[in-house]
RNA sequence: GGGCGCUUAGCUCAGUUGGCUAGAGCACUGCCCUUACAAGGCAGGGGUCGGCGGUUCGAGUCCGUCAGCGCCCACCA
């Protein structure tokens, strides 16, 4: 009753208790005590073999050996034909491990090792992506820091130990001090849990997409990509993140439901007649500049050219027509406000409407009256000045309702508010100069230039491709990619300063190529003194550093070493594959794309192989917001790393896979059960046994079936399958296990050519199985192939089911004997007797071609059925066993 | 509003051009300490393939439609 039922306990346990300390409690342990001791093989075991193997300590081992040993280490002497070059995604290491970072990660381990098996060498390296917001907002908290640029930097400086609130100010350059050190740190985090799990990559290629080489590689191709005309700067709204104070990109916003308000105003014509319109920001009247109805509308036909006067402000604003002015919603009629929303933008300029911004970069309404404003307009604004949006739409509310504008009372609504993907508030559009990178969305030749890249690129699974034309046929804006902040490459410009201290943006002055990476807030343009930083005739330096995927756009370009080393580059590039998740199609495959395309014309690999999502054991996407985000780590020292990885590759490619310790159980087994066998397979001789030995029918039957399993998993991994590629191996070896191996045993035990036989075959057997279950189980199958032969296992040859064909035979001989022999234990099954228990005849009926098949393996069945003797008969197929009485 | 994916046993999932009686593992039930493995083995019960309609000699598979779930995108008035 005992059996297992810590195991049971732990499966049923909540994910909030899933901590290292909820899963300690040992499995089976009430099992341990209970178990007899094995008893010894009864033959010579020269060979160093365990008396009972186990998992334990297997990942330590054999990371320290293969680390020692360079295993994974790539071989550059090899041509581009012979490699096969990994784009590997670098993660945030600011962000939290889960299990996602196994998941993916593992998958296309799998694959890596196969191509390496299978006579590529393998270019697989790893990143760290430690730019941008995500690791600054990590550093001011995890040191209770805020970042003032205006601060002269410590020398001195050491972070508080424990975060402060108020948080410390620090210059800039202490900052980044601060970022430098917490991602070192971040990053031991990531490596510790790949090399916990086996990934196979070449620690020796590791990059991190700040270091040196990073910022002078991201700054060139900028430099390369503004010189061609493909980036540029510009004037314009942009949606902006108040508490970052950032610009945010397209690519970064994600919809979120939030409760407002619909509020119906009355705006005055001439005569005093209203004009309602329906708005959920009331706050932004004073910021309109036109209403706008469809054309169309007959209701509004005759006011479109006339004009409206604004409540509170007073200010006459025209009545325009736009196609966009939708007659379904509200009243049909909205106001335009600089800026409301993204369709304001566009309503201001195409119908070239003045701009009346009233928010400034923290969110706060200007403290000064607008020029536009005077008399009580200027009255009315003075109650909303420095307040954030949602206190002035609360005002609003209030004085319209006085001022009796309000028609009727606000109606409640939920509707979608642009939020930056890691932001906390709505976002907010202001006008600031901006850089872009042209990505197709005011081009029609480059969009589709770029749609064209999408169908050239393999996709795995095929319908993922979809998401990236969808994303590239909605494009509506070019590439932001300068941001306001701290951490991250600068943007390697100058702007010249004219006699009164303006900028001259349209002619920025550039560092040369060789000179890369720079600051320009401390590096100088060539021609200038320091001394004239800031001065009118002198320069300024661009105060932005570029979004985190302008930098991680360039991962093949980093990773090859592009820029510094042509001989690597040109193996490696283009790369074989990408791996990814599907939710960064948008972001870093398309980006990659983009900057591939105009540094390189083409493709910056051939096939992008797309993750599923993890799902909680609920089958609930993970995410923080929920808290039900499970770390990994855990499940690795508890299950063990071979058991992770089994649950990672039964996820299938592409496919959205929950949590299941229940399958991590599984692979754990099936590694165990690999250790026996081997033991078993092994334990006969001490030295190899010639495979021409193997003459036996029933042997050459196996290995028939074997050459199958090969081919079938062979074809699977290069269809990027690993999850049938898993299962073909799998499912093969459970009935070589079950059938074959028990059909065997006796004869195996015995001496002789026959006996020689099933040794030649069970070892022949084995190192295919091994071989094929290296790719998923790399401990494992290292640490057998350790008991036997020299070298690597991940660096020997993938089984070829062409070199078992001199040694097969026909595959029914198996398949039939292993019928007759399961129609023997079910009768022993049901008279509830041993598996021992003595058969005193065994009746078979078939046609001849089946008692052929039979005959051919009479002696192994005998043997294994414990049966005395075998009769056969002509007939429809069909088994009889008579036990012998007790 | 548009798009993509999913729906097969109690659970997690296979099922590749339509073809014998729909499979696996887990879970469940019974038996077995068997000289690789009791952290094991052997055997068994369990499904009208989300609903409806159509094509076909034949549909889990193809077509249409509806429903539910998940994800992505969309101009927030």
């Amino acid at each position: 009753a005992t059996l297992c039922s810590a195991n049971e306990k732990a499966r049923r346990t909540p994910l909030s208790a899933l901590h290292p300390v909820g899963l300690s409690a040992t499995l089976c342990s009430a099992n341990e005590k209970a178990r007899p001791t094995p008893l010894p093989l009864p033959v010579h075991m020269a060979r160093d073999i365990p008396e009972k193997p186990s998992l334990e300590g297997l990942e330590a081992k054999w990371d320290a050996r293969w680390e020692q040993d360079g295993t994974y280490r790539f071989d550059r002497s090899k041509t581009r034909d012979q490699i096969f070059a990994i784009d590997t995604p670098p993660p945030t290491v600011s962000g939290s491990l889960h299990m996602g970072s196994v998941f993916g990660y593992v998958q296309t381990d799998a694959h890596a090792r196969y191509r390496r098996m299978s006579g590529k060498e393998v270019f697989y390296p790893m990143g760290w992506d430690d730019n941008g917001l995500p690791t600054e907002r990590r550093v001011q908290n995890y040191y209770g820091v805020r970042c003032d640029p205006n601060i002269a930097y410590d020398p001195d400086f050491t972070p508080p130990e424990t975060a402060y609130d108020p948080p410390v100010q620090v210059s800039r350059r202490n900052f980044i001090d601060l970022c430098h050190v917490l991602t070192a740190e971040d990053e031991k985090v990531f490596e510790d849990l790949w090399r916990a799990i086996g990934l196979s990559v070449d620690w020796s290629l590791t990059y991190a997409t700040i270091d040196h080489h990073s910022r002078r590689i991201s700054q060139k191709a900028f430099l390369r990509n503004l010189a061609r005309g493909e980036a540029y700067s510009a004037e314009a709204p942009v949606l902006w993140d108040v508490d970052f104070q950032t610009a945010v990109a397209q690519a970064e916003l994600e919809d979120r439901e939030k409760a407002g308000a619909y509020y119906k105003i009355a705006f005055r014509k001439a005569d005093g007649e209203p004009v309602y319109i329906d708005t959920t920001r009331p706050e932004l009247i004073c910021s309109c500049v036109a209403l706008v109805a469809h054309p169309d509308d007959e209701r509004y036909q005759g006011l479109i050219g006339e004009k409206v006067t604004s409540p509170l402000f007073g200010v006459e604003l025209p009545v325009v027509a736009h196609d966009l002015a939708d007659p379904e919603k509200g009243t049909g009629i909205a106001m335009i406000c600089t800026f409301g929303d993204t369709t304001d933008v566009t309503w201001w300029r195409e119908l070239d409407l003045p701009t009346r911004a009233v928010i400034q970069h923290d969110g706060r309404f200007h403290e000064e009256t607008p020029e536009w404003l005077s008399g009580e307009g200027a009255d009315t604004y003075s109650e909303l000045a420095g307040l954030f949006p949602n206190q002035a739409r609360r005002k609003m509310a209030e004085m319209l309702e006085e001022a009796g504008a309000l028609d009727g009372e606000p109606r409640e609504i939920t509707h979608p508010v642009k939020f930056y993907e890691k932001g906390d508030r709505p976002l907010e559009i202001v006008t600031s100069r901006q850089w872009y990178i042209r990505n197709g969305a005011r081009d029609d030749e480059l969009r589709n230039d770029l749609l064209a890249r999408g169908e050239e690129l393999h996709w795995v699974p095929e319908h993922m491709g979809v998401r990236y034309k969808h994303w590239v046929d909605g494009l509506n804006s070019d590439w932001l990619i300068s941001r306001q902040r701290f951490f991250g490459v600068p943007i390697p410009l100058w702007y010249r300063l004219d006699s009164s201290g303006e900028p001259d943006y349209e002619n920025p002055l550039a560092p040369d190529e060789a000179d890369l990476p720079i600051d320009p807030s401390s590096h100088v343009p060539a021609g200038y003194e320091e001394s004239q930083r800031g001065k009118p005739g002198g320069f300024v330096g661009d105060p932005d550093i570029m979004d985190t995927w302008a930098t991680s756009s360039l991962t093949p370009q980093i990773a090859g070493h592009w820029d510094d080393d042509p001989d690597l580059w040109a193996r490696v590039f283009p790369m074989d594959i990408r791996p990814q998740g599907p939710d960064i199609i948008r972001t870093w495959l398309f980006s990659t794309t983009v900057r591939s395309h105009f540094e390189h014309g083409r493709l910056p690999w051939d096939t992008a192989t797309i993750n599923g999502w993890i799902l909680d054991p609920d089958r609930k996407k993970m995410s923080k917001s929920i808290g039900n985000v499970v770390t990994p780590m855990p499940f690795v020292e508890e299950y063990g790393a071979e058991a992770v990885r089994y649950w990672a590759c039964k996820g299938r490619p592409g496919a959205d896979t929950a949590i299941d310790f229940g399958i991590m159980k599984i692979g754990r087994r099936l590694a165990i059960k690999i250790l026996n066998a081997a033991r078993f397979a092994l334990g006969f001789t001490d030295s190899d046994v010639d495979p021409a030995a193997i003459n036996e029918d029933i042997d050459k039957s196996m290995l028939a079936g074997l050459s199958a399993t090969v081919e079938e998993a062979t074809k699977a991994f290069e269809e990027y399958d690993y999850t049938r590629a898993l299962e073909a191996a799998e499912s093969s070896f459970w009935g070589w296990t079950d059938d074959y191996v028990e059909l065997v045993k006796a004869r195996a035990y015995g001496e002789g050519a026959q006996a020689a036989s099933a040794h030649a075959a069970l070892q022949l057997a084995l190192g295919v199985y091994l071989r094929l279950f290296a790719p998923f189980l790399p401990y494992t199958t290292e640490e057998v192939w350790s008991w036997w032969k020299e070298g690597s296992i991940h660096r020997m040859p993938w089984p070829d089911e062409t070199q078992l064909a001199t040694h097969t035979g026909e595959p029914a001989v198996l398949s039939k004997t292993s019928e007759v022999l399961a129609a023997v234990r079910r009768t022993k099954s049901d008279a509830s007797v041993s598996m021992r228990a003595e058969v005193e005849r065994v009746s078979v009926t078939g046609d001849s071609s089946d008692i052929d098949l039979i005959r051919a393996a009479e002696a192994d069945l005998k043997a294994a059925a414990r049966a005395a003797s075998i009769e056969y008969a002509e007939g429809e197929f069909g088994v009889v066993a008579v036990l012998t009485a007790q």
